[in-house]
DNA sequence: TCCAAAATCAATCATAATCATTCATAAGCA
DNA sequence: TGCTTATGAATGATTATGATTGATTTTGGA
């Protein structure tokens, strides 16, 4: 394996899993534990990954994503549960919609190879489609800069270009009487449009999302197949009266 | 095995694996190391593809990381050299266009504190003047992978929600007769529609561009004012009949 | 809290791979 | 034929690699 080669498969294990092991390289690699080292160290110096004991994180650009805190990969695990689930739901040849988002992000290994045209508003995942050689629109517009999404009257005018088969949203909140909900105002009004312009939509969501109510809604349960992971007593609750919810299983 | 042949063999194969090893491309063409060797010199030397140990890789994927590789730099230097002159253009509070590429990005450290409103169609620059704090729309579109700009008619409609007090574009040559030209027309397509929608239009190039033609035209020379940054012989023949021309000072 | 074991680290060295260069030969062309 | 260009083999120099060493850090239990 080239040298350059990798550095590339470094980087982009780093970011599908935010974190790699040094072990965990030495195996996927064939190199030795010295040439996985070295390599680390150049990364680091050209300012791409940070070392930390015992393997390398993504920089900066992490601290975009609600930050994943060291102890919490568990909530990392349930997003890429989640997110493998979702995209079962992907045909092949679909035209499909990603929402801005980390559980979106984590999508985008699971869409390869299916011929896909997918239009987002995330900056992140742009870059990350790009590299799975997936054929991505961006619908531009204002960025915001925490999260590196576009929001805007531009993003919603670029969105009526298209049609999508499906969408996938991220959210911040469900609850049976307040629907879905979003922090932001602005990317309600980009949810709700995209939505509207696909044949089915999708509500992703790990189990602390559940009956929470947060400022902007998005729309009614009943518009969007919702993706949990987890059915505790309280999203059993939901389930009761809005039979369209799905859940993976554990 | 034919010399041109050889070369065109290679290019296909880096764009279907985007690297390869020497000793793999002596077993597939049969020629010796020495030979392969030399055109990857020679495809090098044209800016096809980038040499690295053990092999090549090819050059776009680095122009999305703004890592201008290390033998480059005196190329890099001109650039900022460029790109700084440029950026004493404009003035406070002016709404800006940037186009994508290397040279206008390295104007982006050179913009900050002027309270600018940015709209650029390059991926790599919308991260940087976010870094800066500068307000940044992003034109959106269909993003070309290898050098991270977006193109095409979501690009273009974008942009007419707009009007600029400058717009700068990077051009890949300039020609007395041929005027500004860049080798995709549908970067050029949304190269002109930035430059009718702005009060004043900059061409920005090193002295490797001079009378340079390439694929598709942009515009005729006197449609915009061009900053480069060496004057040889053939730039002055330029300069005699285009008074338009504003020369960088070493 | 402290200590010992395990894991990881930086540094070094010998080896293997790759590099640029040279030179002699072969192939193309007028 | 005589000339130019392309090729392949050989050379010493340079670079990447893997194994080893002892130092440092983390881990887990008393």
């Amino acid at each position: 394996m080239l040298t350059n080669e990798r550095h590339l498969f470094i980087m982009q294990l780093l970011e599908e899993k935010q974190t790699v092991k040094i072990q965990e390289l030495v195996e996927s690699t064939g190199a030795s534990e010295s040439t996985i080292r070295r390599d680390l160290v150049d990364l680091e110096q050209s300012g791409k990954l940070e070392r930390v004991f015992g393997g390398a994180t993504l920089t900066g650009k992490n601290l975009l994503e609600p930050s994943i805190s060291d102890k919490s990969t568990q909530l990392l695990d349930e997003k890429i549960k989640i997110a493998k689930f979702a995209a079962s739901f992907v045909q092949q040849g679909d035209s499909v919609y990603l929402d801005a988002g980390t559980t979106t992000f984590q999508m985008i290994p699971f869409l390869k190879d299916k011929d896909l045209v997918v239009v987002t508003n995330g900056l992140t995942l742009v870059e990350a489609l790009n590299n799975q050689g997936i054929t991505t629109y961006l619908t531009g517009g204002l960025m915001k800069p925490r999260t590196g999404a576009f929001v805007g009257s531009q993003t919603i005018q670029a969105l009526q270009n298209y049609r999508f088969d499906v969408c996938f949203l991220g959210i911040n909140g469900f609850h049976p009487k307040y629907g879905y909900t979003t922090p932001d105002p602005e990317e309600a009004a980009v949810k709700q449009m995209a939505s509207s312009l696909s044949r089915k939509t999708f509500a992703l969501a790990d189990h602390s999302k559940i009956n929470k109510i947060s400022f902007a809604k998005i729309m009614d349960l009943e518009r969007a197949t919702l993706i949990v992971d987890e059915i505790s007593k309280d999203a059993n609750a939901v389930l009761e009266k809005k039979t369209i919810v799905k859940v993976v299983k554990p």
